[in-house]
DNA sequence: AGCACGCCGACT
DNA sequence: GTCGGCGTGCTC
């Protein structure tokens, strides 16, 4: 067993495979599959995972593993083959499905670094290279006199040579810590042959004979109002001693969330928690759908769920959409679990995310919430998971590997024996179809826990404001009942629902609208810096003061749509005290806790924001909910619109009324016999279900089929529509008659980098050889891909055909 | 991917 | 002879 198989870090089709590499000697006893190593690659150096240890190997002469990074291995077995298994479903390299795995500082940084090897005259250009160093960073050579083939040969004459570094980006944080060298009689007859002038050396070692336990040094110096020289004095007379340990970075301070309890369940809720418990009990695994209406306490059967596992001494995942991991959240948790709780999500710095990351694969922690990548946290003894909001679109990761987190999920579900429990007001169909399948078991929380009813819903006609001459933005009902609820006192929130949020210019004269000379794409105003800019290849220029079509000066920038509401708005309604989230305003770190904590302390009346305001949100203030534009998001070329729209509208109704305070929503529509917004306002998500499989069935759109979309890139607009016809024949002789191929067609966003982008959609109910099919396909193009610069991607289940 | 190697043509 | 530019093939 002395032979290791490594994953190493290239992401290329050829290196996708094992290579074997022998373990020295002194790694022998230690090394273990799941731990990174560096090993000689070709001329290079690079990293790779282990991934096994055999005896054996095919190949005769092979190399040594150069260094073993890990002390403990960072992927468990269960990762290591859940990685396989990841890459070969969505079509990826190994490493990206490993890498994918674990915090980024995990990933390898290359350096390459000239080293002088003797001491014997150098050429002048070398010797001006060096300048008097032994090492240089390779990256020097490039404005230096000294080409390439100088340093080719000086490195065969071996007076150079090239030495290939494989850094790791791991920071762990350190404090210094201060304590006595010496007993405490020591120190108090130290204290006496003090100076006498050395008054702050007194004072520090009069404390230590009070408290000889080790004290951090910034305390320390905080504490005794002294300096680090003062400090350094002491330990220079060998009387204290300094030592460096590593410390976590705690995002949260644990100490600051007040202790919470188990509440008591409703009939409802025990109802729909009974069953997920039993399964706790007997280790099965099965899938639950909890499909309870906003504000019917799922997070408390969540909470009380995972009470059971860590009761078992088992472990818990929770999955909650990015936008949701707001301080409310983490706050139940905390609350509840304490520091016996992780938390992962995008604001984290990296070291912040790597620290969470090792309280948990050092079993510090029972239990992790954290955002769709917490789903691959290093647990051994799951005992359940739990992915809430469950329909929401950021469990689908959009770039490789192309995993949504729900598969990933009920696969380590099957693995650990335990339950996956997807909770949500307004399920996928894909998900509420399992359910009435019975391949999954359904919970359903129909009530809210106040006891209240969900709010009324109004559905306002704009086409009628429109023929009543009413231009704004707002129809006469909602602009009364926003008025009255400032009368009473009583906090609104206003959504938008628009997806392109960002400001674009266009000139009033011409209707020329400014994009990208590189990308099929509108450029985004910056405000800040008086500058176009484009949101794909980074492409920047000026606001222009001219239209550069018709020269007219009447080329201006439209405001975010929330920008506009808000000037509308204000002189609709004067005395309204507007808050407004969306891009511009939330871009700051923390800017969306501080808004929202404004809006908590009824520091203003309205708050105005895009569909960022919809989910999680609880104001107790809150009476009105008012959505502007209902059916923006309808026109879409996308199938899951209506669901989309279904979703929103049901969860952004769900602010309103959620305490003692009754609610109403109203919701604008041009189209207000729309099914989704007409069945939204009746909360019947049944009958939105039927209708919508209806359709689904009618036109071939899952779950009644899978999707997977090819995308072809190519700065040649030919050979990408060439290529991808050519996808398409062939794909059309080898799947079966029932599958549907559909395209050439180009992609929603046409160019991007020079690059144009076609795609081709597959729908099919039963195609077992599909992936092979689509990776021969991928082997067809290997050429034009190396050395053409073409780019196939393919994913297994788009959520967003884009 | 990224590196070596080898062939070729240009330039001192 | 010296130097730099590509195309090709390999990485345990």
């Amino acid at each position: 067993m002395n032979i290791a198989k490594v994953i190493v870090d290239v992401p290329a089709s050829v290196i996708n495979q094992t290579f074997d590499y022998l373990i020295p000697e002194k790694f022998r006893d230690m090394l273990k599959p799941g731990m990174r190593v560096t090993v000689p690659f070709g001329a290079r150096k690079i990293m790779g995972y282990v991934v096994g240890i055999t005896a054996e190997s095919q190949f005769n002469k092979l190399k040594e593993i150069h260094d073993v990074l890990d002390v403990t291995p960072v992927l468990t077995r269960e990762l290591l083959e859940l990685g396989k298994w990841l890459a070969d479903k969505t079509l990826c390299m190994y490493i990206i499905a490993y890498q994918a795995m674990v915090p980024q500082v995990f990933k390898a940084q290359y350096k390459k670094e000239i080293v002088r090897l003797t001491e014997a005259e150098l050429s002048f250009d070398l010797e001006k290279l060096f300048a008097g160093r032994d090492v240089l960073p390779y990256e020097l050579l490039d404005n230096s006199s000294v080409s390439f083939y100088q340093l080719q040969k000086a490195v065969q004459n071996g007076d150079v040579e090239i030495n290939y570094l494989v850094k790791s980006k791991i920071t762990q944080k350190k404090v210094t810590m201060i304590k006595p060298n010496q007993a405490p009689y020591q120190l108090e007859e130290a204290l006496l042959e003090l100076p006498k002038n050395a008054k702050k050396q007194w004072k520090l070692l009069h404390f230590f004979v009070e408290h000889p336990e080790e004290i951090e040094q910034n305390r320390l110096i905080k504490h005794l109002q002294t300096s680090r020289s003062t400090i350094k004095a002491l330990i220079d007379k060998s009387l204290l001693i300094s030592t460096k340990v590593e410390v976590y970075r705690n995002p949260y301070d644990d100490k600051s969330y007040p202790q919470t309890t188990p509440l008591e369940l409703t009939p409802q809720q025990q109802k729909a928690i009974t069953p997920i418990n039993e399964a706790i009990i007997k280790s099965e695994h099965h899938v639950f759908l909890l499909h309870g209406v906003t504000g019917s306490g799922k997070t408390e059967v969540y909470l009380q769920a995972i009470q059971h596992v860590i009761n078992k001494g088992k472990e818990a995942i929770v999955l909650v959409p990015e936008i949701s991991l707001t301080p409310q959240m983490v706050k139940r948790f905390k609350g509840r679990f304490g520091s016996n709780v992780a938390v992962l999500h995008s604001a984290l710095s990296n070291g912040e995310r790597y620290d969470e990351w090792r309280r948990i694969h050092r079993k510090e922690v029972q239990v992790v919430v954290g955002a769709r990548s917490a789903i691959f946290a290093p647990f051994e003894n799951i005992g359940i998971i739990i992915i809430d909001e469950e329909h929401e679109t950021t469990y689908k990761q959009e770039d490789q590997p192309r995993y949504h987190a729900r598969d990933v999920a009920i696969y380590r579900g099957k693995n650990h024996h335990c339950p996956v429990v997807l909770g949500s007001a307004t399920p996928t169909l894909e998900s509420y179809a399992r359910a009435q399948k019975g391949v999954y078991q359904l919970a359903t929380l129909s009530k809210r826990t106040n006891e209240k009813d969900m709010p009324e819903v109004e559905v306002i006609d704009m086409r009628k404001e429109l023929h009543k001459g009413n231009r704004t933005m707002f129809s006469i009902k909602l602009k009364e009942k926003i008025e009255a609820c400032i009368q009473n006192d009583e906090q609104i929130v206003l959504m938008l629902n628009r997806r392109g949020y960002s400001t674009f210019v266009m000139c009033r004269d011409c209707g020329l609208v400014k994009e990208c000379p590189h990308c099929d794409i509108a450029l985004t105003f910056h405000k800040k810096i008086n500058q176009l800019k484009c949101h794909y290849c980074g492409y920047e220029e000026p606001m222009p003061v001219n239209c550069p079509e018709c020269n007219s000066d009447l080329i201006r920038y439209f405001g975010t749509g929330t920008q506009r509401v808000e000037e509308s708005l204000a002189q609709l309604i004067p005395e309204a005290r507007i808050i407004r989230m969306d891009v511009d305003t939330t871009q700051r770190k923390g800017a969306h806790e501080k808004l929202l904590q404004q809006f908590a302390n009824k520091e203003a009346d309205i708050l105005l924001g895009t569909q960022m305001i919809a989910k999680g949100l609880d104001f107790e203030n809150v009476t009105l909910v008012g959505v502007l534009t209902a059916d923006s998001m309808l026109h879409l070329p996308d199938f899951r619109s209506s669901e989309k729209t279904f979703q929103l509208l049901t969860q952004v109704s769900g602010r309103a009324g959620r305490h003692e305070l009754p609610g109403e929503v109203i919701v604008q529509t041009y189209t207000p016999d729309h099914y989704s917004i007409e069945l939204a306002s009746k909360y019947d998500y049944n009958a939105f279900y039927q209708k919508e499989m209806r359709m689904r069935r009618t036109f071939r759109y899952p779950p009644y089929v899978f999707l997977v979309l090819i995308t072809v890139s190519h700065s040649n607009k030919v050979k990408v529509i060439q290529t991808t016809q050519q996808i398409v024949q062939i794909l059309l002789k080898k799947v079966q008659q029932d599958t549907v191929i559909l395209g050439p067609t180009p992609s929603p966003i046409a160019k991007i980098k020079d690059r144009y982008r076609y795609q081709c959609m597959i729908k099919y109910r039963d195609e077992p050889k599909l992936r092979k099919l689509i990776k021969k396909i991928i082997d067809l193009f290997a050429e034009d891909i190396r050395k053409e610069d073409l780019l196939i991607t393919v994913d297994m289940q788009p959520y967003q055909l884009m």
